[in-house]
DNA sequence: CACCCCTCTCAGCTGGTTCTCAGCACGGAC
DNA sequence: GTCCGTGCTGAGAACCAGCTGAGAGGGGTG
């Protein structure tokens, strides 16, 4: 079971990294938000560690951008009990459980293996954007009362666009991850299927919600549109 | 659903699989209890069919190790009736019934349908989608007031989907919950057998309970159709 | 042994889906 | 306004997923 750290005190990283060792678990180290995010983005970790004050980019932001993309790996975050952050915001973000420094390293393992054992919660099984709505599980999607006939190549792509809704989701990021890691036709092929979406879930009902974002790529608005 | 089977005679226990796979159960075997634990632990069987007198480990070991694990898989124990071993041990370990070899397949079947039945409350004796009426237990399946005469492999695949009523189950799903988990063979005998279903249960009504969900696999959907 | 039923394989067909390509529109920089 | 780069779109080709009928194989039954 691997566990990844992300914490930017050397000495209580360090610490942890050892116990949790000792207790059997593997251990991945972060000491600083952005590594941190890259390795709880590679995956395969079972929970994950989250100091809340990082260098780079705070817990929260991590957090943040985890679920954005769609990561339900479980987290603990650790605060100070300064109380400058809430940990109530963190929960709302997602945080599955949080510690407050200092804690004993036994009550640290517990609620881990905790954690581990509840295991990631499903993926939500429906997205919603305004009024645009996809159940994943489904595989059905509606604008307003409306079902959609999307082909599965659309409903890829309308989810990844969804699932970070609020963001430009670069062109790049949605042929690896909506097409192939090593895709080798045509990129023209997005524009190709934005069009394909643009008119079947904004031109009848004379929305917009995909913004081209020139030089970049595309955004839905988390407002909507 | 699927089982999976520990027995080291060989012949017992392809008798027993092909038995088991006649009935529409997905079969997987083990021949000794190191592998048999394995399969175990890596989940998704519905029961446990396990021989006491194993190589490697015995059913006593495999199944100790199993609840130490807190895998709550049911178990139905297989003894040959020389009386060598008890099994009240059995019992107590966490077996959940048992058979004396040797035994009228018909039995051992229908305590595998009570077992699993009993094991996860998430699986009723009894589902139900709009007019369809699949009764687990007694295996008979109805539409509306008519009885349907389903083979064992239609009445698994469409168990299977009403289990999952609303949702696209993915063909791989299927022929791995269905038919095996490693399936070697064409996997458009998902295809073969939806048309099978169709055909008895929605073309003679007029009705469309089982849709296609293109590069996906099939949905019914939960509010009928 | 003959027959029937069930399971599964195979191959042909169909139409929707995916993708490529080429030309056009548009925005931004100057 | 002009030019360049980027994005949009229609047309059509290639492909592939899914459906079906035919039939082989095997087990069970009379």
């Amino acid at each position: 079971m691997r566990v990844l750290v992300v914490e930017d005190e050397a000495n209580l990283a360090a610490a942890v990294a050892r116990g949790l060792r000792a207790e059997g678990f593997g251990v991945d180290v972060a000491g600083d938000g952005v590594t941190g995010l890259q390795r709880a983005l590679s995956g395969g970790h079972a929970v994950i560690v989250l100091d809340i004050m990082l260098p780079g980019r705070s817990g929260y932001d991590v957090l943040r951008e985890l679920r954005a993309r769609q990561v339900w790996t479980p987290v603990l975050m650790l605060t100070a009990k300064d109380g400058e952050y809430d940990i109530a915001d963190a929960l709302d973000l997602g945080a599955d459980d949080y510690l407050t420094k200092p804690f004993p390293f036994v009550v640290l393992v517990a609620r881990l293996r905790a954690l581990a054992r509840r295991g990631s919660p499903e993926r939500p099984a429906r997205l919603v954007v305004a009024d645009l709505v996809l159940d994943t599980a489904a595989h059905k999607a509606w604008r307003g009362e409306t079902e959609l006939a999307l082909t599965a190549r659309e409903f890829a792509l309308l989810e990844h666009l969804m699932g970070r809704a609020g963001d430009a989701v670069p062109k790049s990021e949605l042929l690896s991850e909506v097409w192939d890691e090593n895709f080798a036709g045509d990129p023209n092929i997005v524009e190709v299927y934005i069009g394909y979406l643009r008119r079947k879930i904004d031109a009848p009902f004379g929305r917009k919600s995909i913004e081209t974002v020139r030089g970049v790529g595309y955004r839905i608005d988390a407002a909507g549109g």
